[in-house]
RNA sequence: GGGCGUAUGGCUCAGAUGGUUAGAGCGCUGCCUUCACACGGCAGAGGUCCCAGGUUCGAGUCCUGGUACGCCCACCA
């Protein structure tokens, strides 16, 4: 019998690496001569240098090349997260994408011709930001492309090497010029510096979300739902970021602990005719200076303190304004007097009254988030002394405003002692630094649910078919289906993202109906309305009567991120692609990101392909911040993944990442990267150790020891508990076992057959005549043992693996067989126990030597075991190697009972003449 | 306020369907200058398995109720 060939994919079989490991030596030549020939194994083997060495053979050689001949059953297509392109690295990318890597790896070799492309989100507002900063300019749409713009500074600092202070404005073509030419030079230092992590993706296939092909695959997906019914248009309050003027959605939210204070106000009752009873009602609020967009107040209508009160209407402190009672469930009698004033807006519950109790808008809040400068005709209606307060507060902050109320209402006693502080969530937009303001603009949106219970139905049936890898992860995804208020806000008045691609028709008067909305054909995807013309009107009706408009804002970045799968696999520009890779197979990614990116992803597949966009996702734990721990700022020693990839190389950092269960949390621990690289330069000196030994030839037939066959049998074991780990996408169980097979691999067997496999046993004294066969057992089964390992390793540590690798075995490893088929053909035995028996006396035997405190390599006279008989008598088929290993003279065996308050007695009788 | 997750030696973590003296690595201590590896090897010490009840012949493992931490969600008066 021999060995199975290691099946080397065909499109891989190329050489790699430097002048060694040729395909066609493998395997007709080892078998015509007494030995292969010899592995180039290096005298001092080092991990420096591997990784840049086998990125380029492997860019070199296309071994992580997708196939795009392969039928889509043997497909396995995974949708990479796109990093935003930032120039540096984190810690939790490399931790979750590494995991990822891990996989894909296993996939590939388990024989998938593996779909695995990187890309690069590089549109949106943090790309706009570090535009901002880096050139020193901010964009102002109004304003006409400058062809000889010049921005001010580069990487911040002015042409004197001053850090600039303000910015200058430019168009918005000149803005978005700036932002690709930075995002053009980041994204040649970005693949650079994850290329360094060693994932096996295809670099072909790398993808940015601001490309043409994502701009037209965007707006395609855009254009097919408004032709749907599932995007559409509607002036509504809407959540605002007032430093970014621009709405966000509901996803973008997130609420930050803020000190604030009840201001408690004194509204006045009124008579029929409006004059004040000297009766007064008080509320408590948190933002006083909406006082004057105070539109009603509210009370629960079981609330027996208010009941006297609703329908009446009352006069609002400083404006005199007169508002009405109202009643309604959402107001809470324990909550401050039980009594709220609503404002439009100040926060989502008044846009719930306002809705639900129909209302008058009154809005005083301007975009840029300040009192509007107009005085409103309410407060006109209210008469002079509201026209004077007013104006005190137009155009101030909101935090001005609020100074400028409460001195008002202090002024005319209208404040009830003091503002009580409190601390109380406030809503944020997560890359903000101001609360939210709420608004009242025109918006696109798509459809999610969240004004459907149907379909939100449908969206929560879809969270339950995908498969979720930790399971309980799926219920990030319900809570999220349940808990929608509202469609998903698209539109965005920013300036780099993917333009809405619509027009408006303009009227008689030049003004824009936005109920005519003009569309362009797809075949002329992507384009701009702001630069573009809408089919059937000329570039010269722009902005006349009669003529049109270009929708101003770009889609939010999600709508754009929610199509990866659509963009990778070539979703309307290469039929052929995407009908072999979609839906894709694997959605891997962090939990924080559930209730955008997979949420949006499945609503988009859903509308457009009434699929779901991948079969399963795995979500990847949290690394806890090593800020958090005291260490960091104190000592000044923040640990980026940069310096953690030279200080201990790929292999260790990626050992780290590995070791962390799928969809657990795991605290940042350098000494686990230690351990990593440990294990990394364990497997160079083994392997170099077991090569020099002679075992290049991993031929089962000559396996005959007693002791081979129970190694072969325990590393049968592991690639089988190490294959249904991967299968399940446990790879951080499938390390765990390949690493303890390895580690006993080295301690015991490695130390038992060194000296049958150097071949120096002495025939004579041991009076084992089948020496030859011994030997040549003992080398087949380290080169099997080896051989198997380092493929079981490669997903892991891919670069040391391919390092030893090359030393005597074909092509790459990374494009060798998985493992799991060829124990079928090694002369495995029942059990193990031989090993386990001998490994137990060896561990005996250096114990005993270990406190005696002498030397594990001085020699023993008398070593007696007794033990059971059957122990005894697998401990008698590996004699020669226990006694070789523990430098023992004279072994002796005892067939017995072991001893009953012992269990197992192996004693162990040192008797050292030295 | 609701949901999810985590709580195991100094540290980081394993411990399917409950079953002999609870495991690993790091760190610590002692020893071995061993010819693959001192970026090594051998050995040792170290644990009320968060708390309180309960089920069971038997619970780290199941149930109930707490506590602590993390994350997510929730209408910011």
């Amino acid at each position: 019998m021999r060995a199975p060939a290691p099946s080397t994919r065909g499109r891989a079989a190329t050489p790699i690496g430097s002048g060694h490991g040729a395909a066609h030596r493998y395997p007709v030549a080892i078998m015509t001569e007494d030995r292969a020939e010899a592995p180039q194994v290096p005298d001092k083997p080092s991990l420096d240098g591997l990784e840049a060495k086998w990125d380029a053979a492997w860019a070199a050689s296309g071994v992580y090349a997708f196939d795009r001949t392969a039928p889509r059953e043997q497909v396995f297509s995974i949708d990479t997260p796109p990093p935003t392109v930032s120039g540096n690295l984190h810690m939790g990318s490399v931790f979750g994408y590494v995991q990822t890597d891990a996989v894909a790896r296993y996939q590939r070799m388990a024989g998938r011709d593996v779909f695995y492309p990187m890309g690069w989100d590089d549109n949106g507002l943090p790309t706009e930001r570090r535009a901002q900063n880096y050139f020193g300019v901010h964009c102002d749409p109004s304003l006409a492309y400058d062809p000889d713009f010049t921005p001010p500074a580069k990487e911040g600092l002015d042409a004197e090497g001053k850090k600039i202070k303000r910015t200058l404005a430019c168009s918005r073509r000149n803005f978005v010029e700036l932002c690709i030419e930075l995002i053009t030079a980041d994204e040649v230092v970005f693949e650079t510096t994850w290329r360094r992590i060693g994932l096996s993706v295809d670099w072909t296939l790398l993808y940015q979300t601001i490309s043409d092909d994502s701009r037209a695959a965007s707006q395609r997906g855009f254009l097919r739902n408004l032709a749907r019914g599932e995007a559409y248009q509607a002036e509504a309050p809407t959540l605002w970021d007032v430093s970014f003027s621009t709405a966000v959605a509901q996803a973008e939210l997130e609420d930050r602990e803020r000190p604030g204070a009840y201001h408690r106000l004194a509204f006045h009752r009124t008579d029929d005719a409006g004059t004040p009873t000297g009766e007064d009602v008080f509320i408590e609020t948190t933002r006083p200076e909406l006082l004057a967009a105070c539109v009603a107040l509210v009370a629960h209508p079981d609330d027996g303190r208010y009941q006297p009160l609703f329908g009446e209407t009352v006069a609002t402190p400083v404006f005199g304004v007169r508002v009405p009672v109202v009643a309604h469930e959402l107001a809470e009698p324990d909550k401050g007097s039980g009594i709220a004033m609503i404002c439009t807006f100040g926060d989502t519950t008044d846009v719930t009254w306002w809705r639900e109790l129909e209302l008058p808008t009154r809005a005083i809040i301007a975009r840029n988030g300040r009192i509007r400068t107009e005085t409103p005709d309410w407060i006109t209606a209210a008469g002079p002394d509201a026209v004077t307060a007013y104006e005190a507060i137009a155009g101030k902050t909101v935090f001005g405003a609020k100074e400028q109320m409460v001195e008002l209402l202090t002024a005319g006693g209208e404040l009830s002692g003091e503002p009580k502080p409190i601390t109380h969530p406030v809503k944020f937009y997560e890359k903000g630094d101001k609360p939210l303001e709420i608004v009242t603009s025109r918006q696109w949106y798509f459809r999610n649910g969240g004004r459907d219970p149907g379909l939100r139905e449908m969206f929560a049936k879809r969270g339950t078919e995908l498969e979720w890898i930790p399971e309980h992860m799926r219920h990030r995804y319900q809570h999220w289906v349940d808990g929608l208020n509202g469609d998903w806000l698209v539109s965005r008045q920013r300036f780099f993202g993917v333009p809405i691609p619509v027009w408006y028709a303009l009227d008689a008067d030049g003004e824009p109906d936005h109920d005519r909305v003009l569309v362009p054909d797809e075949s002329a995807l992507p384009v701009d309305p702001s630069s573009d013309t809408p089919p059937g009107y000329e570039a010269s009706q722009r902005g006349v009567p009669g003529g049109f408009v270009g929708e101003a804002d770009v889609l939010d970045t999600w709508a754009t991120s929610s199509l990866t799968p659509q963009i990778a696999c070539g979703w309307g520009r290469d039929d052929d692609l995407f009908t072999r890779t979609f839906p894709m197979d694997l959605r891997p990614q962090g939990p924080e990101i559930i209730r955008t990116w997979l949420f949006d992803t499945v609503v988009r597949a859903h509308f457009e392909h009434g699929t779901l966009p991948w079969k399963r996702a795995t979500i990847n734990g949290w690394i806890l911040d090593p800020d958090r721990k005291k260490m960091s700022k104190s000592m000044g020693n923040v640990v980026t993944p940069i310096a953690l990839l030279e200080r201990y190389g790929t292999d260790a950092v990626r050992y780290w990442s590995t070791s962390a269960r799928p969809g657990t949390d795991t605290a940042f621990d350098e000494g686990q990267i230690k351990i990593g690289r440990r294990l990394a330069i364990k497997l160079l000196n083994a392997s170099r150790f077991a090569l020099n030994s002679g075992a290049t030839e991993p031929d089962p037939a000559l396996v005959s020891a007693p002791l081979d066959r129970a190694l072969l049998t325990r590393l049968a074991d592991v690639v089988a508990a190490a294959t249904r780990a991967f299968d399940a996408f446990d790879y951080a169980r499938a390390l765990e076992v390949t690493e303890a097979f390895f580690w006993d691999f080295c301690n015991d067997y490695l130390e038992l057959v060194k000296g049958r496999a150097y071949g120096n046993r002495d025939d004579t004294e041991t009076g084992d005549a089948t020496t030859a066969a011994a030997t040549a057992s003992a080398r087949a089964t380290l080169a099997i043992a080896l051989d198997t390992v380092l493929r079981l390793f490669a997903p892991f540590v891919p670069f040391v693996t391919e390092e030893v690798w090359s030393w005597w075995r074909p092509g790459s490893v990374h494009a060798a067989a998985w493992p799991a088929g060829e124990p079928a053909a090694w002369p495995v035995d029942a059990d193990d126990a031989v090993l386990a028996v001998a490994a137990e006396v060896l561990g005996a035997i250096r114990h005993a030597k270990s406190d005696a405190k002498v030397s594990m390599k001085s020699p023993v006279t008398t070593v007696t075991v007794t033990d059971a008989p059957e122990r005894c008598a697998a401990l008698e088929r590996a004699r020669a190697d226990v006694t070789d290993a523990g430098v023992v003279t004279d072994l002796v065996i005892d067939a017995a009972a072991p001893r009953a308050d012992t269990g197992s007695a192996i004693e162990v009788t040192l008797d050292h003449t030295g």
